[in-house]
Parts: C-alpha cells; structure tokens; sequence
DNA sequence: CGATAATTTGATGTGGCTCAACCTACGTGG
DNA sequence: CCACGTAGGTTGAGCCACATCAAATTATCG
C-alpha cells in the first residue's frame, strides 16, 4: 500500500475500498525530497499533484523586502497541492520542512477519475476545500489575535490535525519548525514569537522546544487562542 | 437567462453552452435578500448553495469580545457557498452587505453534474479554489502589510475581481461598506482605517467615500499594496 | 572545530489601539 | 417638514503591543 494515511487519514474509512484501490492505482511510487527544498514555485504550470505521506510542508509568500508569510502548514496524509489540479498553476510556494516522503499524482489520472468516480472526486474536492477552511482560520487569527494567542492557536490547530493522523500523543507531537518559521506563521518577529513563548511556558500552557510541542493546559490555551475545531471538518463527510 | 455572469463571468466564455445550459437548469427561480442580512450560519446544514447575481455578499467570524474578522467580499458573478456541497456546512457566517439577488443551486443537481460532466465539474471545483487563492492572499496583507496597505490591497482586490464582471470603469466603482467594514476587513479598527484613508487620499492614491473607491494613481496603488494578481487566475483556465 | 543559524535577553522606537468628543447623514415618526 | 435618534465619519491625546537594533549564548553541522 502506497499511500498509508490517504485523503486526511482520518477520511479513508469514508472512502470505499474500490475507491481506496483507484487512488491507490492513480498514484506514482514514492520518492524522497530533502529537507528545506522549495519544489514548487508560484505561477509554474503543474501537472502532477503531491500526496504527503511522511514529513513536513509548509507554503508561504515572499514580500518585497525579503520577507515571508507561512500561509499553512501540511502535516502527512495531505494531498498538498491538489489544488494545482483545477487551477493548473499555483500562487504561492511549497516547500518541504524536513526529509519528506511523497506521492505523486498525474493529473491524467485525475482526470480519469474526475470522468468516473463521482464520490472519489467529491471527496477529493472536500479535501482542498480543508485548505480554504484553515485559511479562513490563519485570516482570523491575524486579524483579531494578540501575538500569543495566534502561537496558541497555530499549535491547537497542528495538534488538532496531527492528532487525527495518530502523530500527536496527548498534546505531545513533533513540529519540526524553528522560531523565525513561527514568527512568519504568525506574521510576528521572531523575537517577539520567541518572547511569547517564553509567557506561555512561564504561564504552564505549553512549551515549545526543538522543534517539539507540549501542550500543558488544553483547556486554558484553546480559551486564550478562541480555537474551535468546527473549521476541520472532523466529524463525517455528509 | 437566470445566470447572467454564470461561474466568475470572465470565464464563463470558457464554458461550452452545453455545460451552461446544464448549470442554468440546475438553478432555481432568483429571489431577493434584503441588505445586511446573515442567510447563512456557521454549523448549519446547507443543502442548496447560493449563486450570487446583483449585490455585495461578506463572509465573517466572530470573536469572542464581539468583533467580526471579515474573510472574504463576493461580487456578482461569484459563487458565495458552492464550498458547502462538498463540506456539507460551513465554518463561517455570510451576510449580504446590499440587498442581493441570488439563485439557489439544490446539491441534488450539483451531484447530478458531479455524476455527469466532469468537465462542468472541474470548473466548479476551480470556483471554489479561486477563494482558497484569495483567502492566502488576506492572508498575507494581514501578516506582512502595514494598514495602509492592506487598505489598498484589498481596493485593488476589489478593482481586480469587479473589472472582470464589467463592474468597474477604469479604478472607478462601487464597494458599499463602511468604515467599520474596512476596518473589519483589514484587522484593524474602524478609527485607523478612517486615519489610513486620510492618507491615501491626501498622497493622492486613491479615494473612498460613501461606498465609491477612485483609484487615482493605479501604479503607487499597487506598488505600496505589493499587489500581484496572479492570485485571481484571471488567464485561462488550462 | 570553526562556521552558520537559532535562541535568548535588553533597550528603545513606533504603528495602531483606546477613549473621547464632535460632526454629518439619514431614516423615522410626530 | 421638522425633530430627533442612530450610525457613520473625523480628529485629538495618550498608551501599549510589537518592531527594531544590538549583543551574547547555544545548538547544529560540514
């Protein structure tokens, strides 16, 4: 089996096993991309979509003065850039965090299944539609959080999804990003990401250290973050 | 003909008449929304989504001190909740912010076309990233631009999306929200926004008055809002 | 083991918020 | 047709969250 966790793992009992086999038919063997390596840039015609199924990868924005906006980031059992499927070229960058295993998807392939499997293709649908809806999240976040929140916020949300993958243990998982990478997560400094840090550890709400997490007190960072995990969709597809 | 600007206007040239035909008969009778109306709530069921024809349309989230992050301003041509067929509800408030008119599209006909035109399909799909872009897109003014420029990036948002549907003359148009919006919109408040506007009619970038932007100097616009519009997709699709 | 990047802390500056007042536009009812 | 209520628009004064600049310390890695 190719693609361990597919279609947001905790979706793949949604899918049928006949259904299961197409994707798992669509998709190109796995390969390896190194760490720290941008493999898609904005405006670049794409024609075979990424499936992550081990690692780290974020996308994000450079501004004019060097500067960079993380705009998400994908944790394995997402299909990263499917979005490129549609829109043919994407508007932004992806680039993996750490060593990560991929999957590749021809859009040949898709094409053929957006042509004969119409619960296939709606669930894949749904799938870049989870995008959209952390967006939505990351724009609430900038737009009406304080500096510790949007952190407290960003980690509610990667445990939240590694969580329903099996990769975060209780409100211990790995986050494989440094503070400068948080700060541009978080549109803060990385001073000042590392300033609220050191608040949230002093206020026993969780530490960050290394690149892993710990959560210390759920209940009062998803109050201070606002965090509501109605926009991940978690429950069934309808 | 019910859908006048069917599916983004500007692309509606790449839809065969086939395939519009099909989505016109998916359409129910439009009908009217009164103006500053919320028609559709976070968590609720929706099983008919809402093509807008005439008006303006706004999606927000509400904070927990009563404030509202605006995620994203839909113009005539646009298919506000077309997420909501593979999502099956939606994470976000819509309201109108005019009176609107609007045709319904039951998910019944949308499963049709799912099952029958995977070409239509694929353009509904593409519709619906388009405000994925867009969201990444707020997601970066709100992250990396100061006020100001997050003013003039929305406005030349704005120019962008309505001069595609035939809705602004040459930076001049109708955005009819107020200074509390904008500052909604923009994550900041409604004080600074009216401080912000000041400045950039008095550097003679553009105006906004009473619900009318002019654009005056369309190149400092964009330069101080770093505005790309690749994001919109407004080429072909492929 | 030296180079490079990340982490941490301090001092100081500033963009945007808060609070407050006043003005203008508009809709509603008398 | 005017009085009045309500919401938006405008401007000022003072404050605070976060940025900037700087420097020292600690990983990380060829």
């Amino acid at each position: 089996m190719i693609l361990e966790k597919f279609l947001m793992g905790r979706r793949r009992a949604d899918l049928s096993s006949d259904d299961l086999e197409c994707l798992e038919n669509a998709a190109e063997e796995p390969k390896i991309i190194e760490a720290r390596t941008t493999f898609i840039s904005a405006g670049t015609p794409v024609s075979r979509s990424t499936y992550l199924i081990e690692g780290f990868i974020c996308r994000y924005m450079d501004d004019k003065s060097g500067g960079r906006q993380l705009v998400g980031i994908h944790v394995p059992g997402d299909f990263v850039d499917l979005h490129a499927y549609p829109l043919g070229y994407l508007d932004h960058d992806l680039a993996t965090l750490t060593q990560c295993r991929v999957a590749m998807v021809p859009h040949e392939n898709l094409d053929k299944i957006l042509k004969e499997r119409a619960s296939l293709s709606k669930h894949l649908w749904f799938s870049t539609l989870l995008d959209a809806a952390q967006h939505r999240d990351w724009i609430f976040a900038l737009g009406r959080l304080t500096a510790a929140a949007r952190i407290a916020r960003l980690m509610c949300e990667m445990d939240a999804k590694l969580r329903a993958v099996g990769l975060s243990d209780n409100g211990h998982f790995s986050l494989p990003i440094t503070q400068p990478d948080l700060g541009e997560a978080c549109g803060i400094t990385a001073v000042h990401a590392n300033r609220m840090l050191r608040d949230l550890r002093l206020n026993k709400l969780m530490t960050f250290r290394g690149g892993d997490v710990a959560i210390h007190n759920y209940d009062r960072l998803t109050k201070l973050a606002e965090f509501d995990p109605t926009y991940l969709y978690l429950d069934e597809m309808s």
